[in-house]
DNA sequence: TCCAGGATTGGCCTTAGGGCCAACTACGGC
DNA sequence: GCCGTAGTTGGCCCTAAGGCCAATCCTGGA
């Protein structure tokens, strides 16, 4: 199985469901970190390990929307799978508006939360690929001079050297210089390459 | 309001319920059509003519999940808001993972129906202004020859006409001449425009 | 006060892109 | 067999982009 090792964070007060979901998936080969309460969860997590979580709508204190709230005003893109015993509609639908994976009701179904996985981790994956991107293009930005990002601009728009000499009140050759450097420092060598990058 | 005179496509089988809202969705500006089935809501349906429609989860014979389906495999992108008063857990979340919009419980509130027309109209409109670029742009793709479209794809890649024309088997100058003709049919002027567009 | 980084400009030369005119070839139809 | 479309190629010329070397000018700091 590709996803095999990656990991799921449990969050669940009832002991005997941590043990036996913690069963179920350790059997599919998912390693998994299980907590008894929304604020153990939160405490303990790091954003930048890959992985899912499978979090019981009720819990003492913080319940399941809390964290899932929790998680996306600090931007933390983890996946959440929602299992619950006593969940009305209004409340599957707002977990599922506010990006949920799945809410599946118990006793839960062993091949429905394993397909919720798979497709919560494939999230991961992608949301973390696209993450990354988009901090090497923020690095890559972070070091271009104030000049070179308005030039940037203009190139990225496609518009001509003594075009853009005219906009910024400088002269073809200066806009040939900042150009140059800036595409070496954002890594790309044509005017394709750089549209696409900071697209 | 930005949206009045849209359409509200609204099927139900109840008719006090359809008088009901048809009467508050008429009020806040709304232009509202009625049907008492799936099948008569279809049947009548144009997908081009911009809107949403709240749709009631039971019907006789074809039910809401079934528009929805029915919709959503015949790529038609309407949004849907549904409103039930005896659905369950996993109907709701069938239908949010499905792209509805919203899904309300009866009594319906009328704060909440309207706030989720709002949101159904402005994804409609997203939706349709995305739509119509594709369009144009696979207008613009379509009269493009074999070859051309091969240029297209050697350009948009950032690469030179030189490249284009070893990987194509022929000289730099051909090339030239298909690039131009490619740039002229797709409308643009330069390699940044014609990257954003195909994209 | 002197230095580093950023912005600026000039000259020179090479490569790349694009417009215009002309011409040839191949193929599918009428 | 003639016609239109698509694909090809050549020549000529001009503009755009980019590399290399050199040289100011200014400003915030050490």
């Amino acid at each position: 199985m590709a996803d095999e090792g990656s990991i799921v964070y449990l969050v669940d007060d009832d002991e005997r469901i941590r043990m036996s979901l913690t069963r179920l998936l350790s059997t599919a080969g998912y390693v998994v970190r299980s907590y008894a309460s929304a604020e153990d969860f939160l405490s303990h997590h790091d954003p930048a390990i890959p992985g899912c979580a499978v979090v019981d709508l009720s819990l003492p204190g913080m319940d399941g929307l809390g964290i899932q709230q929790t998680l996306v005003s600090s931007q933390v893109k983890r996946p959440i799978i929602f299992v619950t015993g006593y969940g009305d509609i209004p409340t599957s639908v707002r977990a599922m508006k506010a990006g949920a994976v799945d809410f599946l009701t118990k006793p839960v179904e062993a091949s429905a939360l394993l397909s919720a996985v798979v497709h919560a981790l494939d999230r991961d994956v992608e949301t973390r690929r696209e993450g990354e991107r988009k901090q090497t293009v923020e690095k890559r930005l972070a070091i271009l001079t104030p000049r070179e990002r308005q030039v940037l601009a203009h190139v990225a728009a496609g518009r001509l050297n003594k075009q853009i000499a005219g906009d910024l009140g400088t002269v073809e050759k200066t806009i040939k210089v900042h150009r140059a450097r800036m595409m070496r420092k954002m890594e790309v060598r044509t005017v394709a390459d750089l549209v696409r990058l900071v697209t």
